[in-house]
DNA sequence: ACCTGAACACCGTTCAAGT
DNA sequence: ACCTGAACACCGTTCAAGT
């Protein structure tokens, strides 16, 4: 109502708060990739100076880790309902697969998830409902509790691997096909007499699709969490 | 001989290659992290301008890319001695074991290898070795060669989780003790209504030293690699 | 308390020009 | 062919000053 005169036609400067500054940081990675959603940017999509912004995250990994919060908790189904008994194992895929799902529609996200220490309340209840369907599934309490973090490193990883790197840049690094070319290329043309294994498995080794690998891996990771007993010894 | 007058007393001017811009990134990663070996800094370093550094490396990325596996390089074995029948798996750990070294040694360089696509000759060589070993110890080759990439891989983000930061600024973002202090602050706050699982198991989350979470990893991996069957169906 | 502009201290990469 | 300086197009963060 107040008559300021915004710059651009916006629909009337919001107030500035946290909650503002990370949907506006949403957007313009949904849009250009997180890696382009930096400070500058977003105070200028907000209409303000780059150092108000300090006023409401202390930096731009704080800022990007709170994004990464808040783009999984819209990506958890509602408090779980209860687990019919045996569907555990597709429950749990199914809350990677959203997991791997949000990490996927964003670009950049993957591979900043890989480095950011994530400790927001929408990932901690990633992490419970882990360990919880773990245990659903009869796997020792201690070693679901260790095991929820292997298993949202290994897909944040292997998302980080398949995602689209962070925009339209012609050979950007990180670019999954330039890499997996470079990988294929390196692997078929190793030499046998310096790594005669990885010459003789080069088609095991570079075979398979992605969603192929991605249950292979979590199911090497379910395996050995019900198979390997946590230090210290709770009964097994 | 020809007497240049290189600034600073430099002990005459070496001339560009890539071997000496590696070194020089090496050098310079050791002291400062790999986080501040920019091409400006490299080329400062070396002497000339940071565009002289082009006509050598394609980029950042391919220039630490090459530096993780020169270090990767320095810290494998020599040549496979023959394993001792029993032994596959000791000598698997103690490859990881020098793999993560070289990560620990080198601030930042964990965290990029976390992101960089490792496709260097010495890579290589690792992932060929783990292959071998593993079919040493009896595990399927298509299975120890998909395996290989996830041991790789956990111990790279198991280094950069507990790995020291860039350098010496205070509270850098990744510096692993805020981030895990924030962690048990998180975890040890966590609502039993909301994460009745991680609550619960919140000891049990927090317990163990990175070496007893290490050796529960590698164990963990190794159990689920011998059990689990890649898809496609070689005679398991 | 909140917000701002300006400054400080950096980046990667390209390109016209030189040798 | 190799090397250079300078430029272009950015960064994160801080700080004195305003309201």
């Amino acid at each position: 109502m107040t008559p300021t005169n915004s710059r651009r036609e916006r629909p009337a400067k919001p107030a500035l708060s946290r909650e503002w500054i990370i949907a506006e940081t949403i957007a313009i990675a949904r849009r250009d990739g997180l890696d382009r959603a930096t400070m500058r940017r977003v105070a200028q999509a907000l209409d303000t100076g780059q150092s108000s912004l300090y006023v409401y995250v202390a930096n731009t990994a704080e800022l990007h880790t709170a994004v990464l919060d808040e783009l999984v908790g819209s990506a958890l189904p509602e408090s779980g309902a209860p687990v019919a008994s045996g569907a555990w194992r597709s429950d749990l895929e199914a809350l990677l697969a959203s997991y791997a799902d949000v990490l996927f529609a964003f670009p950049g996200l993957a591979r900043a998830a890989l480095v950011l220490t994530p400790t927001g309340p929408n990932m901690l209840r990633l992490h419970d409902r882990l360990i919880g369907l773990m245990i659903d599934g009869g796997i020792e309490p201690a070693r679901a509790a260790w095991g929820a973090t292997l298993l949202v490193q290994n897909v944040t990883a292997s998302a980080a691997e398949h995602s689209t790197p962070t925009s339209t840049d012609i050979d950007a690094p990180g670019d999954p096909d330039a890499d997996w070319s470079a990988l294929t290329d390196a692997v078929r043309s190793a030499d046998p007499a310096v790594a005669p294994h990885l010459a003789a498995q080069a088609d095991a080794v570079l075979s398979g699709t992605p969603a192929q690998r991605s249950t292979w891996m979590i199911g090497v990771l379910l395996a050995g969490i019900a198979s390997t007993p946590v230090p210290g010894g709770t009964i097994s």
